[in-house]
DNA sequence: CCAGACGTTGTT
DNA sequence: GTCTGG
DNA sequence: CCAGACGTTGTT
DNA sequence: GTCTGG
């Protein structure tokens, strides 16, 4: 599903990985994560106009739709589905207008096991690298007029890899298809597919990564199977 | 995504 | 179960 | 309970 | 996700 992101770099890395120019000294006072959740601030890549170069940017994860006016916040949507989101109403004017890119090192999967509970994966690149989740931003003005960035993560269906885990998995931007991604577009559709189990590594992780209270680089430690 | 709260009525 | 907070 | 909708301005 | 309609 992806509902738990990794994102520990600093800004001057994800921007030297991704090619961007130096970002704003001010993004640095963002904290690392190794357990980020919906709720949470995000460094996400946007490009504002064509021609403009993409920009490294702070934003909230969890779609606030602009409909939501005095609805309560808690329509905040996390993911949205690959499959519908040219039409689908909450989102469709984000996907045409204002995709954005979410640099991260690795995401978390739960695989859910019946009555026994569930077990949580760590999914990432085989080489280590950051990798670039597909999303789509909004400004929603709160109550009391204040503007608040958020941005939704995109699903599709899992890949081989993951979907022993979870029927789906985050939108997956490679590098030569970021540039078109955060264009003017209207409707890259061929960028809504899965990415190929090839190149990815997934493993087990220990349920410390369950409680938000846990974080640090230890979470990422593979953990044998149990039994 | 997961963790944790969930009540202030009216007598099981 | 549903909702909120992180 | 499930199915289906969820914005209409002018692109932040 | 939340809400409405059936």
């Amino acid at each position: 599903m992806c509902g738990r992101i990794v994102q520990y770099r600093s800004p001057e890395d994800y921007a030297a990985a991704l090619r961007l120019s130096e970002p704003d000294p001010g993004l640095s006072l963002r904290p690392a994560t190794f357990n980020g959740a919906p709720g949470q601030d995000f460094l996400i890549v946007r490009q504002e106009g064509e021609g403009n170069e993409p920009v490294l940017c702070i934003s909230q994860w969890g779609f606030a739709p602009d409909i939501a006016g005095d609805r309560k916040m808690s329509a905040r949507l996390a993911t949205a589905h690959a499959e519908t989101v040219v039409t689908e109403g909450s989102f469709c004017a984000a996907y045409r207008y204002r995709r954005c890119l979410v640099p991260v090192d690795s995401f978390y999967e739960w695989k859910k096991l019946g009555p026994m509970g569930k077990q949580p994966h760590a999914v990432g690149m085989e080489d280590g690298r950051p990798f670039t989740l597909a999303g789509l931003w909004e400004n929603w003005r709160g109550p009391e007029g204040a503007w608040l960035r958020t941005f939704a993560i995109v699903t599709i269906t899992s890949n081989k890899l993951l979907a022993g885990i979870n029927d789906r998995m985050p939108l997956i931007i490679d590098p030569q298809d970021r540039a078109r991604w955060l264009s003017d577009e209207g409707h890259p559709g061929d960028l809504l597919r899965q990415h190929p189990s090839e190149g990815m590594a997934r493993w087990l992780v220990s349920p410390e990564v369950n409680s938000l209270r846990n974080n640090g680089p230890s979470l990422l430690a593979p953990m044998a199977a149990a039994g």
